[in-house]
DNA sequence: TTTT
DNA sequence: TTTT
């Protein structure tokens, strides 16, 4: 058993990426998880700059990959179901970095901007992507709904 | 909302400490959580020497901290309800590393030994804990049923 | 281990009682939770008049109950994290009848209305709350942020 | 979003069906999950004959649920994952009846008994199954590891 | 390296 | 008895 339920914001928009032979599409994003905290003890944390949010990577596999890249942005808010996944590899320098994920089976927007646009501009999807005939950054049968 | 659920095993005995003003107890260990995969997929894996678990650090605060410490042992099965909590620090080279740990609110005992021992040593609630006769680290009122 | 996650709508206004005795604050509602449906599996289940989502109760004790009734309205999408609750009562036939419910350990509010009016009524905690001017039933302590 | 995890003991063996048509297989149930009690109240609460557990009804679909009838028994400890489903059917006097269960994406064995007889003697399949030769109450694919 |  |  390893099961995990987010919700948070995306602390930019999503990566998008092929697997070189298969071709499956990844993406990955980091979500602000808000820490559960008072009022006062929010406060506390904000005046002394620590962080009142987890930030936590969020990887997801194929068909929902492409959908993640093309309507999320920086900001906005989703839920994540998902597991852990754990993971080393060795830097530049030698070190061994141990890494923690979330691989997500399922990723539920919560918000839909009023425009569907990226937050930087070009690489759009949305309702109104550059205005070139012809041009269709996504597939119809893309459409989460 | 961050909420994980893990059923996995102890990579080793429990870690206890206290921090040192307030005298908070906090225990630390790490859950050997196995990678749902199928005979073929698992066989592969072991055979190229990849891991076949995801190995996730659990901290536990305040009485439930001692009763793992007291209870728990090296291979033990355990249920942990709780919450991803991300942070960094600063290695003794300078270089940002980061951590992530599940919070535990709740672990269950799904397993329980032949007898109570720790896994090295005898009746003891740390691994080196020494051999002196009538000496019993665990309080009667620390039994959690 | 007992542990649930949901994100759904209030299909009513949230309904707030006091425990007789102790005063207790209890609130419950309703959550309209969607069902993963496949654009083609929908439109057939709402073709056939088929619920195409989960109608799951909810119940909130202490404070957060009293937040509830207050901030919430029908419609209102929120995230729950709570315990599965079963149990039983005789109807008036004498004729046992099973419950299921979710005890909410934490109730997330994924949307704010533009104000935060009660969908009936103005400005209210109750939905046929009389309209008497400087009434304000809402405590400011009140305000969960 | 309808994620839960459960971790409980088989109230009964499970029962197997198959879906006329399409001969896909359903079992189905009921775990005793304890509630989270202190000793005092769990003796309390036993002394007043109240349940001191949740029992909550499992829905399995597919080889899975061939996978749970063949190993599974009554007493034994699963964790399941799944999500709540909720429903209703009108029984012999034309009252509405309203149910929730569970549906299981994954059931993890959790106890593996000596012996993996049903509890009730014939309907076997385990390792001492009765000994007529050829017969073979389970695929050899089935085991589930 | 972080979101509202 | 059900929500967008």
């Amino acid at each position: 058993m390893n099961n995990v339920v987010l919700i948070g914001r995306l602390t930019r928009d999503p990566e998008l990426r092929y697997i070189p032979n298969s071709g499956t599409p990844v993406s990955t994003f980091t979500l602000a998880v808000d820490k559960q905290l008072s009022r006062d003890k929010k406060q506390e944390m904000e005046a002394r700059n620590q962080p009142t949010a987890d930030f936590i990577r969020i990887v997801v596999w194929g068909k929902m990959a492409e959908t993640c890249a093309n309507y999320l942005v920086k900001g906005r808010l989703v839920g994540v179901q998902g597991r852990i996944q754990t993971g080393s590899y060795d830097d530049k320098d030698g070190k061994r970095v141990y890494t923690t994920d979330i691989v997500a089976n399922n990723v539920e927007f919560l918000e839909w901007g009023d425009n569907n646009n990226r937050s930087s501009g070009f690489d759009s999807s949305g309702s109104d992507f550059p205005d070139i005939e012809g041009f269709h950054p996504i597939d119809n049968d893309d459409i989460p709904f």
